[in-house]
DNA sequence: CAGGTTCATGAAACCGGTTACATTGCCAAT
DNA sequence: ATTGGCAATGTAACCGGTTTCATGAACCTG
């Protein structure tokens, strides 16, 4: 038993027809390594935890892409979880990982995290992606979002253009940064601001009050692509022109973004490249290579100028 | 030690005193239950694992996310892993599920599948979708892509108008189904057929040949809606007026289908809804709840016709 | 040919939980 | 007072691997 472990793990000290022997009564038996068994005694899974707070949509989907990527450039496997919805579900599912994986590439966006750091477990290497830190001293990559939203609404606001604002939810901490982005690019003040979710719908109907408006402002930025993607869609069904009545701008550059017609104007973040060099970052985390300088990695998003706000420097 | 564990496990043989002792010092000591260890003992991880050739696109994210739905509605987790390329990499994605997971869903096109099947596990409950199982007796839920590709040809075709066919990557069991159903759509023989591998950019290519065709097809069926998308794209890049010209659908009807303009014709399959049963099904499976009848459920897609080939039918 | 070294193999401990079974203590019934 | 029953707790086996260590055979070397 002792002879067939090695075999099967490639060790050297045995014999060429032992490990002969041992592989087909493999192949023979049809075995397959327990992995719980072995991960108990090796103290290692050869899995990434990945918690996300939601699987919707195109943005969390290149999330996983990244991470996946180089775990399995790494020979490593994906466990992925989601926290649908507060920091205690969250905490819930860091905990749930414990013996599970390797390490964790954890995004939580949620406002207050003080439930989610007393439940990460001191042993387990994390990685956070976009969580708000406030000087705990954890690795982490962030983009920066104030600065994508402030370059988004200067763009926009360029001519002198009045721009709203659809806002994210409310407790999260990349939705209340694009926020502060936009007003501190006002100069400190907002100008109109429509709560919205982060999903289509809530662009929606954002648009669709923007479009029953008498004093309609020239340009609008959404704290997200898919909820500009909805006030475009209101926009056009009401008869507003975009860019030419109203121009448009949202955030993260999902792939549709480019496909949507006019094509939006939103702040490039990569996220699925961030979330490759997360997980690289983890994988040497884990091994111990890390030097775990720096801790945080601020990444800086970038304009991108589509249709939906072409000639609106020029207004 | 083990009323720990009894008082952890919320059984009911354990006083309160004894209870609240553990748990008072569980969480004093940020102690989290080893879950391989656990896993070992129980037989259980309660874990679904997902198996998919890829993790690129809106297609694979959403079977995550209608998996993920049943799965997290029953406190189940998650573990996701591609097979990235071919068959043998299906098969060691699979063995290396073994231990970690109760049950499999596995979606793997490659059109040989004989690897595959050796590879599975006989103890592992295993449901299959969109797969190419050829009277081997095993759960699976399948799209009727044949019955959906005649549909979305039929309707192009309505008037008498040529249809040409870009085809998805050739070993691929679903690209072959909808292929056959374009033949037989068109009483048998094809008409044109550019080849694809179901990336946009291969529609893209597509696009730009039919676009300079002297003798240009007036609709066009893409095996995907990627490709549809690609396709659509270098069409009006280079002038030619869809769907006036040349009508167009796709497969699948992933969320960018609705929102490219023109809106793209497509064959709806609710691949999220389809995996939600397929994860619904497994857990039936694994509780031992399952009469294993029906085997085998095929879903009907259904026509959704969009801008892109509007005016077809009477053309 | 004796003694030491190398190396493949087998035995047993261990990883961290769960659980069957043995033990203990308490109370009621005889 | 003794006994039987029951429930709470402790002990130890077990899950299926890996790995340390002991064993012994083969091989060198003087």
């Amino acid at each position: 038993m002792a002879s067939a472990s090695r075999a099967l793990n490639g060790l050297d000290n045995v014999t060429p027809q032992m490990r002969e022997r041992v592989i087909g009564a493999a192949q023979r038996l049809r075995y397959f390594p327990h992995t719980a068994a072995r991960a108990l005694s090796t103290r290692r899974s050869d899995t990434l935890g990945v918690v996300l707070p939601d699987l919707h949509g195109e943005f969390f989907s290149e999330v996983i892409r990244g991470s996946d990527l180089a775990a399995r450039a790494r020979g490593l496997h994906l466990l992925v979880s989601t926290s649908h919805g507060n920091e205690d579900e969250a905490a819930a599912a860091i905990r749930s990982m414990r013996g599970r994986v390797d390490g964790l590439i954890l995004m939580s966006p949620y406002v207050d995290e003080d439930v989610l750091f007393e439940n990460l477990a001191d042993d387990l290497p994390t990685v956070l992606i976009n969580t708000r830190i406030e000087g705990r001293p954890r690795v982490a990559f962030c983009v920066d979002n104030h600065a994508g939203a402030v370059a988004a609404v200067k763009h926009l606001a360029a001519g002198g253009s009045r721009v709203a604002h659809i806002a994210g939810p409310a407790d999260n901490f990349e939705s209340e940064e694009r926020r502060r982005g936009y007003r501190d690019a006002l100069g400190g003040s907002e100008d109109i601001v429509i709560q919205g979710d982060f999903s289509e719908e809530s662009g929606y109907r954002a648009g669709v009050r923007f479009a029953a408006m008498a004093d309609r402002p020239r340009a609008i930025f959404a704290a997200n692509d898919m909820m500009a993607i909805g006030c475009l869609l209101a926009l056009l069904e009401l008869g507003v022109r975009v860019p030419a009545e109203v121009a448009l701008a949202g955030f993260d550059d999902v792939p549709v973004a480019r496909l949507v017609r006019p094509s939006l104007t939103t702040v490039r973040t990569d996220i699925a490249d961030l979330s490759r060099r997360a997980a690289e970052r983890l994988v040497a985390v884990i091994a111990g290579e890390d030097n775990v300088e720096p801790l945080l990695e601020i990444t800086r998003p970038k304009l991108v100028v589509r249709e939906s706000s072409a000639g609106i420097s020029n207004a």
